[in-house]
DNA sequence: CCGGATCCACTGGGATACTG
DNA sequence: CAGTATCCCAGTGGATCCGG
C-alpha cells in the first residue's frame, strides 16, 4: 500500500536528488515557494470563481498594492496557471483567468487550505504553551 | 454540493475578514508562510518516517546549517507539529518527533506534492514559452 | 485602465565561531 | 552531542510617482 509516509520519503528522495549547484531548484520546491509567496494563493482563489479585470482584483483583494498584484500576475502566467487576454477596447481591458493547470491546483490547495482552518484552534494551543514555557 | 471552488470562496472570505490592523495575521496565511518556509515542510517530511535526533536530520538532510534546522526545528515545535524530548544521558540527546497534528498535516502537503511532481513539466513547458515570448 | 520604474525597510537565511 | 551568538547579504514586498 501507498500511505502518505511513502509520499514523504519519495519527496525527501527527490529533494536530496537535486543538484546543489543551486542552477537548478527542486521542482516541488519552487511549487511550495510560490504557495508561500504572498498573495500567490489569494489571487488563484479569487481567480477560481472567474475571471476577473485587472481593477477587479485591486478592489476584491483591497490591501495588495498595483506593484504586487502585477508582480503576481506575471509569475503566476509565466507558471501557467494563469492566462492573461488584452482586449482592444477602448479604454483597455486585460482579463485574467485560471488555466486548466490554475483549476487543477485549486483541489490540492484546497485540501491545506482546510486542513488550516480545522486544525488552527490546536496550532494555536500549541503555540500559547510554548511561549508561556518560554 | 461543495467542490473546490467555494472552498476558495471561504478562504477569501476569510483572508479579507482578518483584521488589517496586522496584530493578527490570517490563520491560513501562517499555515501557509510555514510551507513556503525554506526548510520545514522537508523537515516535517524527513520527520514522517519516524523520530530522529538532531545530528541525525543534520545528517539526512546535509545542506541545511545547524542554525537553520536549530531555528526550523524550533518554530515547528511552537507550531505544535513536532515534540521535542530530551534525555538525560551522557552525551545529552535528543529527539524529535513529529505530533499528531504534525501527521496530520503529511495528508494535505502529500496532495500538494503529489499535484507539484504530477505538473511540474507542465510548468516548465509554460515558463519556457513564457520567457521565450519575452 | 493597466501598468512600469524607482526607492527603501525588513527579514529570511547562510557562514562562521563559540559553549554546556 | 546539541545547540548559541554574530555578522552579513540578497531578496520580498510596500509606497510613490510616472507613462501609454
Amino acid at each position: 500500500m501507498f500511505g502518505p509516509n511513502d509520499q514523504a520519503a519519495e519527496f525527501v528522495e527527490r529533494w536530496n536528488a537535486a543538484p546543489t549547484d543551486t542552477t537548478e531548484v527542486c521542482p516541488v520546491r519552487q511549487v511550495l515557494d510560490k504557495v508561500g509567496e504572498k498573495w500567490s494563493v489569494l489571487l488563484v482563489m479569487t481567480l477560481a470563481s472567474g475571471p476577473r479585470r485587472f481593477n477587479e482584483l485591486r478592489r476584491q483583494v483591497p490591501d495588495i498594492s498595483q506593484k504586487m498584484l502585477t508582480q503576481t500576475l506575471r509569475d503566476l502566467q509565466r507558471f501557467g496557471l494563469v492566462s492573461r487576454t488584452v482586449f482592444d477596447t477602448n479604454p483597455p481591458s486585460v482579463e485574467y483567468r485560471l488555466t486548466e493547470l490554475g483549476q487543477s491546483m485549486i483541489v490540492p490547495l484546497g485540501h491545506l487550505i482546510r486542513w488550516a482552518s480545522e486544525n488552527y484552534g490546536e496550532i494555536a494551543t500549541a503555540r500559547a504553551a510554548f511561549d508561556r514555557a518560554a
